[in-house]
DNA sequence: CCGTTACAGTTGCATGTTGCAAGCAACTGT
DNA sequence: ACAGTTGCTTGCAACATGCAACTGTAACGG
């Protein structure tokens, strides 16, 4: 504690470490402030309109990706379901199964909460250069493409 | 979607915006299944360990640091002070106030977690150069830098 | 010096979310 | 046609959380 050891060339990542936390932390804590772009729409339904952005997904395709449980997602799918964001389709292949797809509605909602978060983000970068954003931009997407693989992995490694 | 419009410079704060959710949504996931350093202390008292780490805290300081109401965190104190991970001490000037502060165990669990996480990191980003990562960090730090000041703006807003 | 108000922390209660497991319906292979 | 599997829903219980009421201590004013 007293002395700073800077020296220690593996400190890099346990400062980095230190900041991610704390970055994820803050983006938790300004998620509660966001202004509502729907009245009945929690934060928690977000990711599932992102994920049908590209294109009508099963429930049980969609879960995953949103690494939530199926029951779980049924849920949140019903929600939007009675509040006409998202609209359960008939499945070509399987008479079981659902093609989840954004209603018009979702779709503009989802516009919306989209041209929010970055109307805030370029004000909360007003002050960076154009080069920093897209160095920062670049680096986050190739740490993002990292925590995946290791995601897969343990994953894969857990359900063997 | 068909033409890649590059050329609106807004639109790298959009692309930002979703790696940002993106990271942060992995970084959750993989949170579970990182190995457990000590088998009753949940992944949701790290910031408790942390925040304490420079030295002894009242229950109502904590509270805010880590976004927590002051009821749950006395209760996330209370189970750690149960496993002796941290001590309650008196406060010198209020006889009403604790000073919370790590044990040797804590500090000891503190390390362990660190250094864990810090394993981890390095071996997530092997193939990234020394540069890179230096850059990295240095992003992140700035972007938490100017998360906090957001932050602290929109609270002292509504709290007026 | 005593009474009143303010503050630090704890606990009871109600609420909302989640995961597991059971259930139902539809598909697949023999 | 039948058994087993798969996709999804729902009942149940456990859990975490916020609010409000409560206890005990300190600070302030007469």
């Amino acid at each position: 504690m007293s002395s700073p050891d800077k020296g220690e060339s593996s400190e890099a990542t346990a400062v980095l470490g230190d900041d991610l936390i704390r970055v994820v932390k803050l983006l938790h804590a300004v998620r509660d402030h966001a202004p509502r772009r729907h009245p009945d729409v929690d934060t928690s339904a977000y990711p599932l309109l992102f994920q049908l952005k590209d294109g009508p997904l099963r429930l049980s395709e969609l879960a995953p990706r949103i690494h939530a449980e199926v029951s779980t997602v049924s849920r949140q799918v019903a929600a939007l379901v009675d509040l006409s964001l998202i609209a359960r389709g008939p499945d070509p292949d399987d008479g079981r199964a659902q093609a989840l797809s954004l209603t018009p509605a979702g779709e503009e909602l989802l516009v919306a909460i989209r041209n929010g978060r970055d109307r805030w983000l370029r004000g909360l970068l007003v002050q960076w250069s154009p080069a920093d954003i897209e160095t920062f931009s670049h680096h986050l997407q190739r740490f993002a493409a990292e925590l995946d693989a290791d995601l897969m992995d343990k994953t894969r490694r857990t359900d063997s």
